[in-house]
DNA sequence: CTTGAATCTGACACTGATGTCAACTCTTAC
DNA sequence: GTAAGAGTTGACATCAGTGTCAGATTCAAG
């Protein structure tokens, strides 16, 4: 597919999906005209990679990580992670989980007000 | 006390702390030379503005919400959050909720590679 | 006093993903 | 072929919080 139904169906705007590839987080064939062809495992591909920065991670750190997944669907056995890359990955689920405990605290403050406003 | 023990004992910067007080969120005396002096109970309030702005939520919304908290010891009742706050805030929950999803499969993934490379 | 540490204000930079615009090229249907 | 729509690259802007620096002032201790 191309990238205005790529953009379409994962709902992230073409400037992303080209930023994506720049950086190295996403792949595409070339028409000979130039223009991006992808393959259709890039939409849960790109579903990722959002949720990867929704978690925090930089473009970097998704780099490295993504070869180790078992999803990719093009044939490719998924890379095992490096032991660097495991103590990187260790410490971003570390920050992972204290955002997810202020994520739920701020939750909290938001019911209470909620609550004493409405109840 | 002042900035410099605040940015201590919350582990937050000055320039932050300065920035908050600009934005609102937090207010302060001043030494007849000007400088900021704070109460005790700045060191919870400036913990609970970071937890908000982690959620995601900017120094606008925060600057709402923060009057209408009960945690405020400084003597004054909590307010009632207007009909059109409680609506945003309610927005921001539902935006958080998703936001704890998102992370909590990321971390799964994570949890993958990692499992994969050391079992 | 004086001196050094702390604080003040204001301005500018950065980060990193994304928006947006311009100028050009490709694709596709007629 | 041609026109319209889609795609290309590159550059610049934005957001919001934070870092950092400069130059001036204040505080606290000797």
């Amino acid at each position: 597919m191309r990238i205005g139904e790529l953009a379409q169906r994962t709902a992230v705007s073409e400037r992303s999906l080209r930023y994506y590839e720049k950086q190295g987080l996403l792949t595409s064939e070339r028409t000979p005209g130039g223009h991006r062809e992808y393959a259709e495992s890039a939409v849960d591909r790109v579903i990722r990679i959002q949720e990867l920065f929704a978690a925090g991670l930089c473009s970097a750190k998704i780099a490295q990580l993504l070869p180790c997944l078992r999803d990719t669907a093009d044939g490719a056995a998924p890379e095992t992670a490096s032991p660097w890359l495991v103590e990187q990955l260790t410490t971003e689920r570390e920050r992972i989980d204290r955002m997810i405990g202020e994520l739920i605290r701020s939750r909290n403050v938001l019911d209470e007000v909620i609550e004493s406003a409405i109840g």
